[in-house]
DNA sequence: ACAGATTTGTGCGTATGTATG
DNA sequence: CCATACATACGCACAAATCTG
């Protein structure tokens, strides 16, 4: 809530920059505090602009779910608290939010075996070329779209991958089907773009919207990779949690000890 | 590159959504490999607008310096490869980007003592309402802006940080005139949004841009919170990288090795 | 119950920006 | 460069719903 300078002939309509500010506030717990917002007079007023244009906005963030007006009393946040999702050497979707979300659930898009392209073999410890099967799924929180992630498997070592997760619904029980009972995160990276516009029909987003991406790599007790992923959050309704003093079983200390026993992991 | 549908009346002028995606493009390697863009004409085509409409993005291209147009040759990227900033136990800004970038340096725009609100407080150990010292700085890679830090600091045990921040333009190395030999990340949480208006000006972003935020707390050798800071990267120049396997002295085993000297930090 | 103030909802005319051909 | 169409932004006015004294 910090600035209100908007930037005309930006290519970006002023009602949807104060859009983009009002979101943001309110996602920071900025603005809203007790749930109403200011008159559209006075956000005319802070933001420099006709009211009309501040009614766009609450227009465009009405549509999102976002905000509810009511004629006569005012406009009023609907209350989304942002989810925290934890980035350990234990990443698991449901058990990262379990504590936070009703119910979660993950479902597949499509499948299909394709070669690996570069980025995907150098991630899966395969060559160039090597068969890869490419899993797209789409995940919810309380009935709401999350994520969406493209996950890549050495298709000679996970032929059944796609039958399993179909039967299990969720990847750590699919590799566990197919012979992997532990998996540890080795690496991630995170960035953030613009949602493409698949990710905004299916996640349920509106234009302009902001994904954060991770790429993920996997890997068994043996420290071999078995599982590559790309996932896009809806910026909006997740943060991402890094605990730096993660002490979870390392991979890289771990080749001594032998694999995991079920029911060591933690909660 | 796999999206091209475009949106109208999203708020969003076609020729912006075309500039985001021809430079979000660049940035992942998508496009441009060989350093040259498609012909106008094609671009056109493959968005499905006019060649204008074209013009209008590869215009504001070159106004960023993302872009070079050359008439009767063509289009060309100007080569800028998205720096990769590490995120362990032991994250410093320099020593991070050392080897991406040919030099780095932090500079402060501002700095006051206020009272500690809630979430500071919280991070730093001390009661809210408590005196806090803020930070406000910026950081270059190469001479190009990439972040925007504000930094908060217990201004009864660091009354001295602002001095010593000015003499040794680093957190670090003021850290350690205040008597903090070493300090190790504890938590880093990660979300993604628009910048704000004071950040598109300070880091030279266009409209509409996006920011990675991190906020993160830094800990004494005693685990006693020293540092708590808020950074905004360029997210079109900047992704985060977390290794899940740090194997860097963890802050809970690190009592008995002493400091690390200047220098000894890995490459 | 009432009047007046506040707040959202709606209509219309006009100027400028964006996109096409 | 032009003409056309539509989206965006503004200013003013007034209606409808709600709150306050």
């Amino acid at each position: 809530m910090r600035d209100k300078l908007l930037e005309r002939k930006s290519g970006v309509a002023l009602w949807r920059q104060i859009a983009d500010m009002i979101r943001s506030d309110i996602a920071s717990g900025a603005a809203g505090a007790d749930g109403k917002l200011p008159s559209e007079m006075k956000l005319a007023e802070r933001y420099r602009v006709n009211r009309h244009t501040v009614r766009s906005a609450i227009a465009s963030l009405e549509q999102e779910g976002v905000l509810r007006s009511e004629q006569g009393r005012g406009t009023f946040v609907r209350r989304r608290k942002r989810l925290s999702y934890p980035i350990t050497r234990r990443t698991r979707f449901s058990a990262g939010l379990g504590n936070q979300a009703g119910s979660t659930s993950t479902r597949m898009l499509e499948s299909h075996e394709e070669p690996a392209s570069e980025t995907v073999a150098d991630a899966l410890g395969i060559s160039a070329g090597d068969p890869a099967i490419r899993l797209e799924t789409i995940s919810d929180a309380d009935g709401v779209p999350v994520s969406r992630a493209t996950s890549w498997f050495d298709a000679t070592r996970f032929a059944d991958i796609r039958k399993t997760f179909e039967e299990h619904a969720s990847i750590t029980r699919a590799l566990a089907s197919c012979g992997v009972r532990d998996y540890m995160r080795r690496s991630t990276v995170v960035e953030a773009r613009h949602a493409s516009a698949e990710d905004i029909e299916l996640l349920g987003l509106s234009a302009g919207a902001i994904v954060l991406v991770t790429r993920a790599i996997n890997v068994d007790a043996e420290g071999k990779p078995v599982h590559y992923s790309e996932t896009r959050f809806a910026a909006d309704r997740v943060e991402l949690k890094i605990d730096n003093d993660d002490q979870t079983a390392p991979t890289s200390a771990r080749s001594d000890k032998g694999p995991l026993e079920p029911g060591r992991h933690r909660p």
